[in-house]
DNA sequence: ATTGACCTTCACATTAATGGAAAGGTTTAG
DNA sequence: CTAAACCTTTCCATTAATGTGAAGGTCAAT
C-alpha cells in the first residue's frame, strides 16, 4: 500500500504520515523504486495515533506508548521495551480520564440546568 | 491577589494567565493601578483550565465550555450560554474518555504480560 | 530617595503539529 | 512517447501554547 491509498484510507494527509515516520511512530518499509510502502495494520495504527494525538499526548509520548505494537519490526525489539515509561504513561492516561470524567459530568449537570428549566436559549 | 500570588499557588506561569486572559478564559478585575487582581476561585479555575489544555483541548474548546463560571461575569452573561457548543463539547469529552479508556486498558495488558514473566527489563 | 521586587504592555523566539510549494524521479494511461 | 498522477526530498509558513526580554510604572523597605 502506497502513501496516497493510506491516506485515502485513514483520512490522514500524506504530509502527516511522513511526519509520524520522521518521529518514529510509524514505520513503512521501502520498495525498490523507494516509494513508502505500508501494511494492513498501519491503518489501525494511523488511527490510534490520530486518537492519541487529539488526546493530547505528544508524539515522543506516543512512541513509548506504542513500543512493540509496529508493523515491520521484527522480535529484537520486544527486548527494548521500556516498562518504566509505559507505566508512567499509563498513570498519566489514567489521570487524564479522570479529568475528563469530572468535566463530563460537570457539563451534563450543567446542561441538565438548563435543559429542565425550558426558555432562554441562545437569543439574538 | 495579584497576578504573582496566583502563579505561585498555581504553578502556572504568570505570561500563561495573562495569556488565558487575551485568549478570553480568564477574567480578573483591575486595581487602581492596573494591576490584576484576582478572587480565591481563581486557583480552582487556573487549576481547571490546565487539565483541560493537558488532555487536549484548546483555549477555544475552554471558553465553550466554561461559559458563565467566571468569577467577576454577573447575571448577564447567564443567557448568553452557547448551549449547542456545550453538547459539542460534552460529546468530544465523552469520545475522548472512550479513546483512553480503550489505551489505558491496551497498556495495562501489555504491562502484564511482562510482569507475569519475569527476566529482562530494559538492560543496555 | 533610592533600591529591589513587583507589575504593566509590547514584541519577538521557540516548539509541536501541520500545511504547502518547489524540483525532480516513477508509473500508468492513452 | 508523452502527459497525468503519483511518489520522493527539502525547505519555508502557520497556528497554538509557551518562553523571554525590553522599557517602563508602582510599591514596600531602608
Amino acid at each position: 500500500m502506497k502513501i496516497g491509498d493510506l491516506a485515502a484510507k485513514t483520512g490522514v494527509a500524506p504530509r502527516l504520515l511522513r511526519y509520524y515516520e520522521e518521529v518514529g511512530i510509524l514505520h513503512p518499509f521501502r520498495s525498490a523504486n523507494g516509494y513508502r510502502s505500508y501494511g494492513e495494520p498501519a491503518i489501525e495504527r494511523v488511527l490510534q495515533i490520530r486518537e492519541l494525538l487529539e488526546s493530547g499526548f505528544t508524539t515522543e509520548m506516543i512512541r513509548e506508548v506504542l513500543p512493540c505494537l509496529d508493523d515491520p519490526r521484527p522480535a529484537e525489539c520486544v527486548v527494548k521495551v521500556d516498562l518504566e515509561a509505559l507505566r508512567r504513561q499509563l498513570g498519566n492516561v489514567e489521570r487524564r480520564i479522570d479529568v475528563l470524567q469530572r468535566n463530563r459530568d460537570a457539563i451534563k449537570t450543567y446542561l441538565q440546568i438548563w435543559e429542565e428549566s425550558p426558555g432562554v436559549t441562545s437569543d439574538s
